[in-house]
DNA sequence: AAATATCTTGCAAAAAAATGCAAAAAAAAG
DNA sequence: CTTTTTTTTGCATTTTTTTGCAAGATATTT
């Protein structure tokens, strides 16, 4: 049997039964333990699975309390937020906004990462409860349910006081020419303030968001530091970002 | 069976019934006593329950309905909560703080009723989502992952700015001679200040709470406006607070 | 205060994971 | 069709993690 085949077939079961077991599935499909074990460390790599002691698991599965209304399993999403993950180094200063992307990526983050977290968003917070060595920072305000984010004038006036290595922007439209956009308008006030107390901006952005605009403007290209995508750094259809001094990731 | 499934097949359990015996429970999976509580211990750590006595019962925010836990005449809370209703009119701004009383009475907050709540505590702010009249107002300071709430200097200045009509403090010991105490020191100068930021101050107390001193002083009796309690407004054992002006709910 | 139940701690056995290596299989190159 | 190169596989060894047990400490109940 072929390794994809064996793959797929971890995969599947997977599916079914929420976990494997590598002893029971290397008798399964009668192969060693060991072709297994690296066939579920190829698959952890790609995203698709979790490995844990004596077995491996469904991706987002002791924390589904948390990812509700957020367990959107795009595999593109997934691709991107490990991209992302090469932005952090241990005893940064991060500032991150609320969005699925920037769950997805706190939710990725190593167990061992040391990080200083400074947030608007509730559900950020919350997630990163189960990262024992990240400290997190809430950004007081109005409580906007919708978005489950705090915004306004006390979050404005917390954030002057403060400095931070990198800020991650969540957003709506990104556009070579007219930049980064947003559809909420108090958000956009209040993203503008966060990426003036920021050394860098790094943004997130899935290919469906590329060359779209939104109503309202967050800031010009040329203050973004970091694009992630999911498109090769190489690809044509980002010269007009690398142009401009953004580094693709 | 490995350790994940094991801790699902807990959280599972835990979900359904409200509460898990440990004892049972390694019965229930054929592992050790053990086992069990090693796991018990991880799922704390990532704030998924909380363990006492025997066993466990849910924590997190989201299946906060734990109105039955080990050790907590929720008959009583129940009974104080309803009472504490009356302490609440539209149009008021309240402060609020973490604790499971104060979120027992906001979780049973009118759906009519028009408040501003100011408070430092996330599962408070989450559970108004559902009470679309009330305006949330969030501080924003150090997240203290276990309390769920934030403290520090950030909150503290926040509070400076901000005068309400009313604290619904949370505590831990209260006590006719030495007044109002708590276990945890950061929390207790943060009390203080809130104390300071409003016209009134309330404790809503189940008796066990009353006659008992803890470690870190909050205030004296002559600051609080109103105790709530589900002793009867004349009951003797009262005395030493209605002396002290304090109005008994 | 005694009796019972539960908790903590350290330890050793068992299970599983990681690592390095060499044979076998498959793919690529000539 | 060989030969070379690469990939895959299984095995032995070392390291890490998990597990159950026992003894003493602590908490709860009677």
């Amino acid at each position: 049997m072929i390794k994809e085949e064996r793959q797929r077939l971890i995969i599947e079961k997977l599916n079914r039964d929420q976990k494997i077991n590598l002893v029971e599935l290397s008798q399964l499909l009668h192969v060693s333990y060991d072709s297994i074990r690296r066939d579920v460390i190829e698959l952890e790599d790609k995203g698709l699975l979790k490995k844990v002691h004596g077995g491996a698991v469904a991706n987002s599965y002791l924390s589904f309390k948390t990812t509700q209304g957020f367990g959107i399993d795009n595999q593109e999403v997934l691709h991107l937020t490990r991209k992302a993950q090469k932005l952090f180094e241990n005893h940064q200063t991060i500032l991150m906004d609320g969005g699925t992307t920037n769950f997805h990526i706190a939710e990725q983050f190593p167990k061992n990462l040391e990080l200083t977290v400074i947030t608007n968003s509730l559900p950020l917070a919350i997630v990163l409860n189960e990262h024992p060595k990240i400290e997190t920072i809430l950004l007081g305000g109005t409580y906007h349910k919708r978005y489950q984010i705090t915004v306004g004038t006390q979050a404005m006036r917390q954030l002057e006081h403060l400095r931070v290595d990198l800020y991650l922007m969540g957003f709506n439209g990104l556009d070579p020419n007219v930049g980064v956009t947003l559809r909420n308008y108090e958000e956009s006030v209040l993203k503008q303030k966060m990426a003036k107390s920021a050394k860098k901006v790094a943004i997130c952005a899935i290919t469906e968001k590329i060359h779209t605009i939104e109503t309202y403007k967050v800031c010009d290209l040329h203050e973004i530091g970091f694009l992630v995508t999911s498109l090769k750094p190489s690809d044509p259809s980002l010269n007009d970002f690398r142009n401009k001094g953004i580094e693709i990731i």
